[in-house]
DNA sequence: ACCTGAACACCGTTCAAGT
DNA sequence: ACCTGAACACCGTTCAAGT
């Protein structure tokens, strides 16, 4: 349902609308294997026109691709628990919050994290996926300031934590947590597992 | 580099010779978005005649995952600690072994974790998916059995073992865990923590 | 029983030309 | 400054026809 009388020639922000559709197009079956084609359709301009404002199909994955990043971190750093507000509690509400927003956004997710998408992932890219990383280290400092956590380098523990909310989120997303052998709460388990390896 | 002289027209075993085609493909840069029609040309046959022996794309890429399942599981059966023979040290030679095949597979891996790839993970892919967590399953009750980790429910842990081990692999594959933000050996810290979390 | 060649409906990308 | 139309070199998939 494209007007095609209301703009002649010349789109507004063409640039803008281009980032939108496809955006909006991560929602469907073929993730970010979306064509570039269906994206101008959509956006009720001619195929060719997406060229004039990103290089290649790549680039825009790329913008999606930080644009999600962004996203992500705006969702770990206003995530609260619900009611009491124990470090254990914000912990693992910024866990659950990093897990819902990829099993909530399986297509941008994974989108963001595959280098195969836009080709090689760039500093630029790189710099913007550790952003999410930065709250978990803050989170860890001051854990370990109150005297709830290990004593163990932070960066690693980081890691740690980041590896294993990202496996959750891939393999929930892939279906593969929701299997019988897997057991009826992989997630909360896994959480739990992760939480008993930093207190003390 | 064909012998296009030996067989004039029928290909001895064109299926098989059409999987190991792919999978040497898989190293190449575009992993699992390899061309069906390039697998065929690099096999000497015309570019129809793989749907001879699958009906699309797809069923190839499945059975490919499903002999990756396979060699993941030999991969984890068959690792052994160097000298020692504790449960910590099996349990980091598995743990290592895991991450070991996926990165030095990365797209096999990447195809075995993707339901992008052939579109409706089935029943016996995922069957197969599952028999590596058995691996872990085995494991952490010896080790309960043992005295050595916390009583906690097996399939529950183990599928933390999964998610930390997975996510290990993806963000190692992806480039992320060589960023210097990340610190210096964020695959041993993710392992000591995991461990830190099963223990007693 | 197994493979080929031509054909169909698509892609991503380029470029001269239009407004 | 921004967009279009035709063109190029590809895809995946199908199907009548060949061996």
């Amino acid at each position: 349902m494209q007007d095609t009388t209301d703009r002649p020639y010349h789109h507004g922000d063409l640039r803008r609308a281009l980032i939108d559709t496809a955006m909006a197009m991560l929602h469907e079956d073929k993730g970010w294997q979306f064509t570039l084609r269906e994206v101008a359709r959509r956006a009720g301009v001619s195929h060719a026109a997406p060229y004039k404002h990103f290089p290649d199909k790549a680039s825009l994955l790329a913008e999606m691709a930080l644009l999600g990043f962004d996203r992500l971190h705006k969702a770990m750093t206003t995530a609260k628990p619900n009611r009491p507000h124990s470090w254990r509690d914000e912990f693992l509400a910024v866990g659950q919050a990093y897990v819902d927003f990829g099993t909530s956004n399986p297509g941008l997710y994974r989108l963001m994290f595959s280098a195969e998408a836009g080709n090689a992932r760039d500093v630029h890219l790189s710099e913007r996926a550790l952003a999410p990383l930065g709250v978990v280290i803050a989170l860890l400092e001051r854990g370990q300031a109150e005297g709830l956590l290990r004593q163990r380098v932070v960066r690693g523990r980081a890691a740690a934590c980041w590896a294993q909310v990202h496996g959750i989120t891939m393999l929930t997303m892939e279906g593969l947590f929701q299997l019988e052998k897997v057991g009826p709460n992989p997630l909360d388990a896994a959480l739990a597992t992760l939480l008993e390896g930093l207190e003390n």
